[in-house]
DNA sequence: TTGAAAGCGCTAACAT
DNA sequence: ATGTTAGCGCTTTCAA
């Protein structure tokens, strides 16, 4: 009988083949082991003996195929490796833990087409509910699709027009009104803004100017609406919005925010600030600055929408709108396993805090 | 019939309801849907089109109880909110979907007790593989055992000793002599080393020290390794090693970093450079740096393990040493799917190239 | 409190 | 090429 380096062969216990070491039958044996319906001690003792003595793992499988759930849940995110979805998922494998979850992750790169793929595989495998970072705002009809057929949804740090679900989000037009009215206020004039600006929606900003009605924000991505919050920040001081200073990459990527951010440093008169919606677009602009020996604050002021660590080490340190990341991660998941336990209640929208943490990089223009 | 907001209860359609649809047997529309045995294209497209109409999706549960294998790998990493383990994630993720398997992730924490529960939790999930960056590189039972039971395991990042398995490794010792020779051959004659020393076989360095043989690289962690890396560039350069230059902080915590850094800046004489083996321990050391106004490189030279994009972002530039961390993470993911398709080749330890990214944080001392 | 039997949804073996 | 049957490992009736 030779041994291969990696044995894929021995077949593992069964609960049966507990069962017989005990000498009870499979379904005592199941009871026994998984703390449902009535056990003698004495039984359950020698069960526990026997399961370990086998090295007996129960299969969650087959467990799963009666129950009907997985005790598992789906992460649809952009892109795992950005510091922003890192951290969330972090916070929400450490509350699927604690409840008993496992997690499912998958990044679906912005793209609507694979994160539809993403999700269908999350349903073949059964997932007990999703936790999805929308890459559009409007085509989501597989998440609707999800939610009918009984696995929930959460909607995490972008809301959806027209689908009913949890959702944890944070109030992105608040917060970039503070961020560029912190700017205004120190009488900035010419406030440069990057942001991808993917969604056609997000491109309409034109009609916003000046329109009494804000647009729905639920039909926007979260660049669209720092911009929205850009905007009307500026008519709320008075200030008009320059077409010009809008700087969008269509993507995310930092190389067309470095483009972008230079475009904008060319203009005649240039900004005496800058505002970029996210830490992708943060890297871009800052790389820009840095390769144009831009002096911050002096020549042009800078204030971040997402604070990352680094930002403590550069000189000057960068003003930034912090957000709570990890506990957005956390929520979500406990309004993901609260609808498991209880889905009828009705479904809540959460909106976390935000901070603006004034630094170094933004002083008034000269 | 009153609708709830969101509906828990209509059943799925299962095979058989398509099959009763198509009127055709189950079998058939398993064929017939599953790319699996024989069926005329008549019809496997009305078995298709029924699926289509109920909205049929299978349910892998199912399907992996018979065949044995979920297309699912799991991943235990130390913390995946870490740069490094995000972005190896990402490879991994990016692998895994390409050839159709799923990433269930999870973070240990660099506990053995966590590691060993999650390695648990991804048996009983029966998933085919296991790509692991393991807590302790002698407590590996539960990954030797793993292994014995037809679930391959591939070691990430860390090597182990005694366990006969794949492996994606950097070589930590190389590396660090690299760097550390760099700060040597500048003239640097008092370098700091910042580093965890968690594991109790890192503590062991005394005895490294001017011995003619050098322990074995797989019973340390890669900090361990680090340390080695930097005795031996010290003895290659004939400069003795002052035990006082060592820092361990004991476990992966930025504060305790920072105060390890602050206590060697403390010495006397103090430090001419300091080496930091992992992005956390730079993290709290460049703070301290700040923190104390000290001049780089003018006062101090400063080397980072583990380049990140803010390094280029601070004047000056640091100087790292890069790893490629994405291809670590596919590479990985690769080795898992191959040993997956043909368990029976011998394990292969990969070693993949690091790289010193000289930057303007180094100079000679003065 | 325990056991026998049924069955979750699917695929594999065996007929035809 | 298709259908019938059996069964993956477990939990849940239902009887005893």
């Amino acid at each position: 009988m030779a041994s291969s380096p990696i044995n894929t062969e021995r077949r593992r216990a069964t609960i049966t083949d507990v069962a017989r070491e005990a000498g009870v039958s499979a379904a005592t044996a199941g009871r026994a082991l998984g703390d449902y319906g009535y056990v003698r001690e004495e039984i359950r003792e020698r069960v526990r003996k026997a399961a370990e003595e086998l090295g007996y793992r129960p299969n969650s499988l087959a467990r799963s195929m009666i129950t009907g759930r997985t005790n598992t849940i789906g992460v649809v995110g952009a892109d795992i490796a950005n510091p922003f979805f890192a951290s969330a998922m972090r916070g929400i494998g450490d509350v699927a833990r604690r409840d008993g979850f496992g997690t499912i992750l998958t990044n679906s790169d912005e793209d609507v087409a694979l994160e539809r793929e993403a999700v269908g595989l999350l349903l073949q495998k059964q997932v007990d509910g999703i936790i999805v970072s929308p890459a559009s705002s409007v085509e989501t009809g597989h998440l609707a699709d999800a939610a009918r057929n009984g696995t929930p949804v959460v909607l995490f740090d972008r809301d959806v027009a027209g689908l009913t679900a949890d959702a944890v989000l944070t109030d992105s037009v608040d917060a970039s009104r503070t961020a560029v009215g912190h700017l205004l206020d120190l009488g900035h004039r010419r406030i440069a803004i990057v942001a991808e600006l993917r969604a056609a929606r997000d491109m309409e900003w034109p009609n916003w100017i000046g329109s009494a009605t804000a647009p729905d924000v639920r039909m926007l991505m979260p660049s669209g609406a720092r911009l929205l919050g850009y905007i009307q920040a500026h008519e709320a001081a008075g200030v008009p919005v320059d077409p010009a200073l809008i700087r969008g990459t269509g993507s995310y990527d930092p190389a067309t925010a470095r483009e972008q951010t230079l475009e904008a440093l060319r203009l005649d008169p240039p900004p005496t600030a800058i505002f970029t919606v996210d830490n992708v677009m943060t890297h871009g602009a800052y790389q820009a600055c840095r390769d144009m020996s831009i002096r911050i604050p002096e020549d042009l002021s800078f204030v971040a929408y997402d604070d990352m660590e680094w930002m403590t080490f550069v000189e000057p340190n960068i003003t930034a709108l912090w957000q709570p990341v990890y506990d957005m991660g956390t929520v979500a998941a406990e309004m993901l396993i609260r609808r498991l336990r209880s889905p009828e209640v009705e479904p809540v929208r959460r909106l976390l805090g935000t901070k603006l943490i004034v630094r170094g990089s933004t002083m008034a223009p000269r």
